[in-house]
DNA sequence: TCTCCCAATGAATCCATCT
DNA sequence: CAGATGGATTCATTGGGAG
């Protein structure tokens, strides 16, 4: 499959290839306005600290990584300005740029894109469906990721398969932001060791989406942090052509029997995953924080016999008990579970109506 | 509802009030230190290119595009380090902010907030569940837009109700990505012509979301571009004092009528679950000061695994080692660490009964 | 073979207080 | 300020082994 091409009668391209060696280098190697898309999954720059366990005592194994260490702010941003430059060069000036990131490096690179000349087509943020918990309780769930998507400059007619888009989303627009599951099962690769070979590996039905949505068949798609090679699998499957750059030898290795095992498959398999879930989960909290419900307001059973005050956290207190809708109701009626959203009532024009009303209400937006 | 105070002293602090004029003089007018959480939904939109000039003082050709994206960045991000600069003079060590922004400015606001010494805690989609469509189906829908939380400085001890955000949540944890709908219907305001007061107000959902993870009852929120107010409006109906800061007359007169209607909440109901850690600490001796647990007794752990004897000085013996609860419970297991007070369990009736349940025996002692 | 239960794990800037 | 100590804290999914 490897193959090469010659642009405008310069250098050979490297088709189908995981080049050895630093990024900048071998992209600065490469014939200038090449390459139709570039996908680019740079190190985050964590800056962890000391070790994290579980509440049952495990360890969490860190990206410790020392390719994800860098000494300062600034550092960084001398790295990211410089592969920036690299990988604008080799691109087409009708083409486009993916970066993945999180709130440790996306802010920076967000700014350095910019201030290269890119232009920002759209940030995508990727929610995961089972991100890992936040398990000392101190912060928000870090449950996505985020990715810039943008032209090489401003007014590039860039790709964008608009229809195909629109038929992965059930014949509505596909939106910014995208639910897919981590990276794991037997997608997951793993080293001779047993150990996962790669810290951050990037599920396939994102780089499927990438792909689908702004390259076209026998585009050439270069990724300067091949890792384990994602970007090469999906764009083999999908007839794109790669070029890989992996400075390890141990995931380029990796990478290289991955790929030598990928067919042209056909490529609806991938996105089961995204199609429609059950009915969504509607929290009771959202009720207060929309407004449907006020905090003091007075909740009443549907047999009359129980009330209880709403609190601004979506929380109930009765006599001598707080907590969730379901856990007050049971409490009251002295029964082990309770769904509080069938016994709960509030009162409209002086008449008891269902919470559940309200629900159906959120819901019917939600499917808007 | 308006009212002052002193801190430290100096000048007054001009609680529930609209301050008019430009948002860094007036913050520069404030005390240091004084205010616990600031809420920012800084412009984008600015129209800079008018009067724009080169380093050498010569006009910026119109017609040079390069130029004109350059310029605008740089404008853009002086504007953004000013107003950061006296925003962080006047938060307390222990606060935090909150700024919101898409993709246009999110990324440079983002990149000075870590140059100025904040500390990112999260960055949190607002995923909107009514987005405007993309119209032109040139691009995906742009359905989010992208807060940053940050506290002043990395170590600061910020506020983060991390249980009422679990309540609110249905009990998981709180993601980082929010769903909520856009503002309109009755919410959305209107001026005197009947057309929308502001082009961008923020759903109250989105600030009641923000100031119960981040505020306690009587904290003071101050938002530099208060515009029509949804952060006034909330605070007062959560009971937190807010200082507002508008340059335009007509923004402020909406907002003031908007906050002069609404009323705040009782203060029942905006209390909201607390953590284990608000608890009062109580020794493990006391147990055994108090009779509740004898010298000589025997705990056995949870799992049935281990045993251990308490001694008059409520520390526990156990094969070959002596120590807290906590001590000897971490090293019969193994384990980095280990909560003794959940461990741990005595015979009552020839049934286990957690040791937890005595602390919880005291604690409503205390409250009493 | 099928089901149930337990263990493992994922890009994480993950504690507070006192000595 | 470093070090020691008390004690608080997790969600979705997969896979393997037991039954």
């Amino acid at each position: 499959m490897t193959k090469t091409t010659t642009q405008q009668g310069q250098r050979a391209l490297p088709l189908n290839q995981i080049l050895p060696g630093d990024c900048i280098a071998e992209m600065n190697k490469l014939p200038e306005a090449s390459v139709d898309l570039i996908f680019a999954d740079p190190p985050y720059n964590l800056q962890l600290k000391g070790n994290l366990h579980r509440p049952d005592n495990s360890q969490v194994d860190a990206v410790d990584d020392h390719w994800d260490q860098f000494d300062s702010f600034k550092a960084y941003d001398t790295f990211t300005e410089e592969w920036l430059a690299a990988a604008r060069r080799i691109l087409k000036p009708d083409g486009a740029i993916w970066v993945i990131g999180s709130y440790h490096n996306i802010f920076r690179v967000g700014t350095k894109l910019q201030d290269a000349g890119f232009w920002i087509l759209n940030d995508v943020i990727w929610r995961k469906s089972n991100p890992m918990p936040n398990f000392r309780g101190m912060r928000l769930t870090n449950a996505h990721e985020t990715m810039i998507w943008a032209s090489k400059s401003e007014g590039g007619k860039y790709t964008f398969n608009y229809e195909a888009m629109k038929a992965l989303n059930d014949d509505v627009q596909m939106r910014s932001d995208w639910v897919l599951p981590i990276c794991n099962g037997h997608e997951r690769l793993k080293n001779s060791r047993g150990e996962k070979a790669h810290p951050t590996q990037k599920p396939e039905a994102l780089l499927h989406r990438v792909l689908l949505a702004t390259t076209n068949p026998g585009d050439v798609v270069l990724d300067p942090f091949f890792g384990t090679g994602t970007t090469g699998a999906v764009a083999k499957m999908l007839g794109r052509d790669f070029i890989g750059i992996e400075r390890e030898a141990e995931y380029r290795e990796v990478a290289q029997k991955r790929i030598d095992n990928v067919r042209k498959i056909d490529s609806d398999a991938l996105e089961i995953t995204t199609s429609k879930r059950a009915e969504p989960r509607v929290p009771f909290g959202q009720l207060v924080e929309r407004g449907m419900l006020r905090p003091g307001e007075m909740l009443i059973s549907g047999n009359g016999k129980n009330a209880a005050k709403v609190r601004a956290d979506g929380t109930l207190v009765a006599r001598d008990v707080k907590g969730s809708i379901h856990k007050v109701g049971a409490h009251l009626e002295g029964a082990p579970s309770c769904n509080g959203w069938t016994y709960w009532h509030f009162k409209r024009d002086g008449k008891p109506v269902s919470i559940d009303v309200l629900r159906q209400q959120i819901r019917a937006e939600m499917r808007d």
